[in-house]
RNA sequence: GGCCCAUUAGUCUAAUUGGUUAGGACGCUGGCCUCUCAAGUCGGUAGCACGGGUUCAAGUCCCGUAUGGGCCGCCA
């Protein structure tokens, strides 16, 4: 049996370190058994996915040193390896459950869905799922629906009884009691499959053998089991890994800590650094070595090393890390590499523009411009309080205009005016009371070159990454001014 | 609310067939080195979540409790 892998990132956001983390995982172990890794893009949420961001994500593997030997941009025996153009796969697949009688039509509507949902989380009922009413529709009910032309998604039809086993490799077995599985969507109502259909149907295509993903996916777990069961498949091995964490512990997130590997990447960590970093995450590599180079990691990679506790994901180590490898590293080739990162001709071409009419002698170049020069910006955080804004709007305004951030697929100069003036415009927020805090925040300083303009040049990781910092010292100095103004009366 | 996963210092982890003064690293901290800082080097700090069992012997096995987390979406 030849060993097969996959990493299957969904582009819907920024490429995220988990992503990267259990690409590694899977990578590492393909690599070690003489096997093959593939990535496969999983862009079935038609709203949500977005090719720039799968592009992204390609580009940020490929800067971690993750190599895939199929995928959507090397082709391979198996594509196309974009979910989205193998649609007519997954809803053959469904109609062979349906036939089968494994899955069949449901033609519940969201809202009534959304309505038992939240009765039943109301009243504390132990199962929140699907109530399988659907289920039981005659052949004459469907057919009149289907003549109506109801819009309809596929259901798996789940057992009622006994137990779902799953063997994992890292967790021994695990025992699921099936009564309180419920009948898991297959087809969306616009045709394309859920993760759960997509995922089995292409992994057994694509011939993996082994499914290395994160833990969050173990009670899914026995739905995917029931699939290949329904279709007489082979099952791959189950490697549930473990979830990368905040520093409180809560399952890694954005607003919590800078998830993108485009971020790290901005702010000159080295790849083969963050590659060693996520590897000492539930790895050991054992004989107390803590820093090792890819080759060295492969050499000596067993999946059995894994721990399975709950990884925090502090940067203390990974700065460390990094100081390591620049101190190894030759004077030409470090030279080379931090000309490439902050002084590269692209950069320095957008920035003199910017900075042209604004100094007067080369040697106010960089110290006028820190904020291009430097990840972080210090600041009094009293000036992220808005003109006319009270601390309190501020913040909210700060908060949500990150999010808004986080969800912007093109970062150009037009793209940025448009998102922060749509911002103004959706809140009520003057463009006078919310720009200059942005700037603040971004900056540090109160004179500044043209705010959408700087932003383009700062990038969005920089800029993300800052306008969260930003709400964090606000939320600190409304603590402070709070507390103050208690005392004083 | 139900089910599931996990639990070694502030953080990452070793001890993977029960026998160690529980090891390493980051961080923090002290000394040395040194024109300073950093690096380097030598030291220090701090841990088996708790309670029961099994055993000559438990971080390790079993049970319970606690704590943390995940999932319960026409997201993945």
């Amino acid at each position: 049996m030849t060993v097969k892998t996959r990493i299957a990132p969904s582009p819907t956001g920024d490429p995220h370190v988990g992503t990267g983390y259990i690409a590694l995982f899977n990578y590492c172990f393909a690599k070690k058994h003489g096997g093959s890794f593939i990535l496969r893009i999983e862009d079935t949420d038609q709203s949500r996915s977005a090719p720039e961001y799968e592009q992204a994500i390609m580009d940020a593997l490929k800067w971690l040193g993750v190599e895939w030997d199929e995928g959507p941009d090397v082709g391979g025996p198996s594509g196309p390896y974009r979910q989205s153009e193998r649609k007519e796969i997954y809803q053959e697949h469904s109609d062979l459950l349906i036939e089968k009688g494994d899955a069949y039509r449901c033609f519940c509507t969201s809202e009534r869905l959304d309505e038992m949902r939240k009765e039943r989380l109301a009243q504390k009922m132990p199962t929140l799922g699907y109530d399988g009413r659907c289920r039981h529709l005659t052949p004459e009910e469907v057919q009149k629906n289907l003549d109506d032309g109801v819009p309809h998604v596929v259901r798996l039809k789940m057992p009622t009884d006994g137990d779902t086993i799953i063997s994992d490799r890292l967790r021994g077995e695990i025992r699921y009691p099936n009564y309180q599985q419920d009948d898991q969507v297959l087809l969306k109502s616009d045709g394309f499959p859920t993760y759960h259909l997509a995922n089995v149907v292409d992994d057994h295509l694509m011939e993996i053998t082994h499914v290395i993903r994160a833990e969050e996916w173990i009670p899914s777990t026995p739905k995917h089991l029931r699939l290949y069961e329904a279709f007489g498949w082979e099952v791959p091995e189950f490697i549930h890994m473990p979830l990368l964490r905040n520093k409180d512990k809560s399952k890694i997130s954005k607003r919590k800590n800078p998830t993108s590997l485009l971020y790290y990447k901005a702010i000159g960590v080295l790849p083969e650094a963050m590659r060693n970093f996520l590897a000492l995450l539930g790895y050991s590599f054992g004989d107390d070595i803590e820093k090792f180079t890819l080759a060295e990691l492969l050499e000596q990679f067993d999946i059995g090393r894994v721990s399975l506790g709950e990884p925090v994901f502090e940067l203390e180590k990974l700065n460390w890390l990094n100081g390591l490898y620049i101190r190894e590293m030759d004077p030409p080739e470090l030279q080379k590499r931090l000309v490439e990162h902050l002084f590269n001709s692209e950069y320095l071409a957008k920035i003199l523009p910017l900075v042209q009419e604004r100094i007067e002698r080369f040697d106010e170049f960089i110290p006028n411009n820190p904020y291009f020069f430097s990840s972080s910006v210090e600041y009094d955080p009293a000036l992220l309080i808005g003109k006319k804004l009270t601390i309190g709007e501020s913040l909210k305004a700060l908060s949500e205009l990150a999010d808004v951030m986080d969800a912007q697929r093109i970062w150009t100069v037009e793209s940025i005016e448009a998102m922060l003036r749509g911002f103004c415009e959706d809140t009520g927020v003057k463009p006078r009371s919310l720009f200059m805090p942005v700037r603040i925040a971004v900056s540090g300083r109160k004179a500044s070159p043209p705010l959408f303009e700087m932003m383009d040049v700062l990038g969005k990781p920089i800029c993300q990454q800052r306008m969260r910092e930003a709400v964090s010292n606000l939320q600190q100095h409304k603590i402070l001014v709070e507390r103050e103004e208690k005392a004083n009366s």
